[in-house]
DNA sequence: CTTAATATATTGTATGATTAAACGGGTTGC
DNA sequence: GCAACCCGTTTAATCATACAATATATTAAG
């Protein structure tokens, strides 16, 4: 694959210099590797826009507090040398982030942070951003509060409402799970398709846009569970009692094994950031 | 207030015919009542850049259905057009949509609906411009149900974690709603009020970003269970009830005071648009 | 019929010029 | 001295045009 700094280079020819005296190459490697990770759990393979590596980069700095709220990004001038692209790019990829609430533009005024207030924390482009730096313990614990409002009823609504090709896609998944484990990718990817089809199931259009923001959150915590050396209990027994709740079209038994496993899962998470 | 079209027409000078061929100036009309309702509701009452209005203008016509999901959008160069205006303007448009996973654009594969599946449904805009035609029942029921997930299990929270401060904003938010009634801007305004607060009292980011969404929704619903003729049942013993819960710490209450105010609200509003 | 080269349409990027609004400061009038 | 007002400056917003890159469609070759 070819790598984003080749990409933005090719594009900033003859402003070299420039970037240099700004970003140091060290500095500008970083941020590189940080995009590329973002690409990668978030699972778009194909090649990326100018724009769109522009509003990640941006978008990174101000989730993780590199560009603190209510402070002034650089004029677009400015911007456009230090990131080396066009105004046309650069202003495309500020667009992107004023509809998602991190920033807002007032001529004369320029370009600000937003108060924390206004982002979009649900939107999957912003969560999986704060994920990119290591996520602050409050941030997870209300992650896992926000799991556990929402997702046992959703598992209670999808006993209810499940097809039986979504409870196949689930053993599918719980399959998949089991044959890799946590610690590899294509485990953890199992896992987020498992709870993303319990939300699908509900077959209410507003959770199920609770689908993308979750199983994202899911991945990067599941990561971060499995990231210490420590062993969190095994997570398949309760997940294989959930899928038989929804089976057999259980409501209250789904409701409460989805508490139980979620309650596992913030304890067995919780331990690693303390 | 300056009308949208004037604004409009003030860019599109020396391409009126063109605009006319397109789309009749009849239908030009509607479509700025559209734009001008969905930004009184939403209460930014200032001046909107023109790639906001075209953002609002196709994403509305994406939410309600008039481009279905898989249809493909105008070219670039048919866009300008159509909408009078640059290039520019039109593309920063469209990526704010991309940003809301309303569309998608490949090269020379052009720009297309995404599947509905995509869409950001719990982003404030497009919830908006959702209610800028009349929802579909499942809609509102949908949006109930999300409600009845989410907001009693915040009151508990609430109950929990409130400031003094909080309580007397949702005292006065109270008053407010019942001085002025729901059938009033005004009222709805502080009816959304006392729930956002609400939401704000649990503490978790998470939960603070369904803020909007959720007294978005508030607003539109309350607006569909008024506008017919029918008398609902009065809501604020129910409020006075919940504002009592928080105040005095009891989540237990709380959760289930919510609970009730909700399925009232929901059998209210079913009632109107069965 | 399949495959590979070529053409073409469409989005992506770059650049320069112009416009409009908000802010700061200075000026005028009282 | 003070207030209101005017004016230049800064900044984002818009326009226009040209060029690049690439996925699809077309055509040619085997």
């Amino acid at each position: 694959m070819r790598s984003l700094q080749e990409t933005a280079s090719g594009h900033s020819v003859g402003t070299s210099d420039v970037e240099k005296k700004h970003l140091g190459e060290s500095e500008r490697a970083a941020k590189g590797v940080f995009v590329e990770t973002v690409r990668q759990v978030s699972g778009s393979g194909a090649a990326m826009a100018m724009h769109d590596q522009i509003a990640i980069s941006v978008g990174i700095e101000i989730v993780t507090g590199e560009l603190p709220e209510g402070s002034a990004l650089p004029t677009e001038a400015e911007a456009v040398e230090l990131h080396g692209v066009s105004r046309t790019v650069y202003r495309e990829a500020i667009r992107a982030l004023v509809g998602k609430g991190l920033v807002s533009s007032r001529k004369k005024a320029g370009t600000r942070v937003n108060p924390r207030r206004e982002w979009s924390l649900l939107d999957p482009d912003v969560l999986s951003w704060m994920f990119s730096a290591k996520p602050t313990k409050a941030a997870v614990q209300s992650l896992f509060e926000l799991r556990l409002i929402v997702e046992p009823s959703a598992a209670a609504l999808a006993a209810l409402r499940r097809t039986d090709e979504q409870v196949s896609l689930m053993r599918d998944a719980l399959v998949d799970m089991e044959r890799h484990g946590l610690r590899k990718a294509a485990g953890r990817e199992a896992d987020g398709k498992f709870h993303s089809v319990i939300l699908e199931a509900t077959r209410n259009d507003f959770l199920r846009a609770l689908t993308k923001p979750i199983s994202t959150a899911i991945r990067w915590t599941t990561l971060l569970k499995f990231s210490s050396g420590r062993q969190p209990r095994d997570p398949m027994k309760l997940h294989r009692d959930l899928l038989t709740a929804i089976a057999d079209g259980n409501p209250v038994q789904a409701h409460e094994v989805s508490m139980q496993l979620l309650q596992q899962a913030r304890e067995d998470t919780e331990v690693m950031i303390t």
